[in-house]
DNA sequence: TTAAAATGTGACGGATTGCTCATATTTTGA
DNA sequence: TCAAAATATGAGCAATCCGTCACATTTTAA
């Protein structure tokens, strides 16, 4: 009857490290919190148990994040951050490019977002979407899929936000649905997403030429 | 050091219940569960939680479960029988209809089975990765990729497995992206999914006629 | 009718988690 | 050099959570 389902947690980080050392404890607890996603998941992923991993003292970890869920957000910030910025390379580097090379390269960037470390990419994808940080998300796929937009809208595609929307969408199915099955094998799944993409392409509408 | 890693929860049923009124008590703590799921989330999902919430001691509930994972196994398991048997009731009613009518309704029925309850879809989806059902969802995966790999192969295509291997994962993210924006349209979404099945379709090999 | 089986109850103990705080150590900058 | 700022420590408390167990109630079936 109360509200207890509102379990507003905070997620900003609470002081930024201004010196080497702390430099290094912040780091050195991201890395032990990937690390304890990747091996045991997202139940036993505890304050106590990533300080301890990080070899620093919990006392040190609340310096820096407030609870748990700010290591999460943290942790996807920087993924994120990463991908977006191998997406953009991607769509800049073969602007003057064939198509179908924009395509691979585009397709290449976000295989490797998600095979690189499957296990930690799935509990973050779950963390997600129990954080307030839906504006984030919306902004980054807004991001994405403007890139991905842009070099649609360069090839004449006359509607590339939702061409762009859904390539996106089914490319992370298929990569997904890779990384579950332990597909380790990037070509062939290239391969195959390419033929997909470029299959759907091929039934989105082009700008008519007068 | 040591292997606090490995947590072996019990998954299966302890006994099943054989009068009405524990019948009813089973139910009530699969609705409450899933109540909790959609509500709240995976984090307060708690086995007192879900006793309270079914009105029930957790003295009953563990009667039934050995704990947590196994209601979201058992709720797991529900939600596939469902889905499959959607899906081959689909393949099975569209066997002499024309092939579009076919897509359809395999799209429809993957849709209907993520577009229905998302957060409870995405908390058991999660909750699956961590759970030992590696053999059941392949298990599942076998059985819906024969469905649709069967409706391929009588029209005619030459690798139905993989084409039904691929459709089926794009298919998936298309949904999964649909339900966590919040798209409750079906119509535009089976729209457009339909365009990426059919373009991917169209690159598919099919036999050929000698 | 009645004994056995099935079912339901919830207080509670042991274990875990989140997080603080008083205190110690290191680094900085003047 | 040395006081102030930054950083690190970890014992320990409050708040859960899990799960059992002794006991009460209901249903079954002979």
């Amino acid at each position: 009857m109360s509200d207890k389902s509102a379990k507003p947690h905070p997620i900003e980080p609470r002081k930024a490290p201004r010196q080497a050392r702390s430099n290094a404890t912040v780091d050195a607890i991201l890395e032990a919190a990937a690390h304890i996603l990747r091996e045991e998941g997202l139940v036993p992923f505890t304050t106590n148990a990533v300080a301890q991993r990080a070899g620093a003292s919990i006392g040190s970890l609340y310096q820096y994040f407030p609870g748990k869920d700010a290591i999460l957000t943290e942790l996807i910030r920087r993924k994120r951050q990463t991908m977006l910025d191998a997406i953009r390379l991607a769509a800049r580097e073969t602007r003057s490019r064939p198509f179908a090379e924009a395509v691979d390269r585009l397709i290449a960037a976000g295989i490797a977002h998600q095979l690189d470390d499957p296990q930690v990419s799935r509990a973050l994808e779950y963390a997600e979407s129990t954080l307030p940080l839906h504006t984030e998300t919306h902004e980054l796929k807004m991001a994405i899929v403007a890139e991905v937009s842009a070099t649609f809208a360069a090839r004449g595609f006359s509607e590339p936000e939702i061409a762009a929307h859904d390539v996106v969408a089914l490319t992370r199915g298929m990569i997904d649905t890779a990384g579950l099955y332990g597909e380790t094998d990037a070509s062939s799944l290239t391969d195959r997403v390419r033929r997909a993409v470029t299959g759907y392409l091929k039934t989105a509408p082009k700008v008519s030429r007068t």
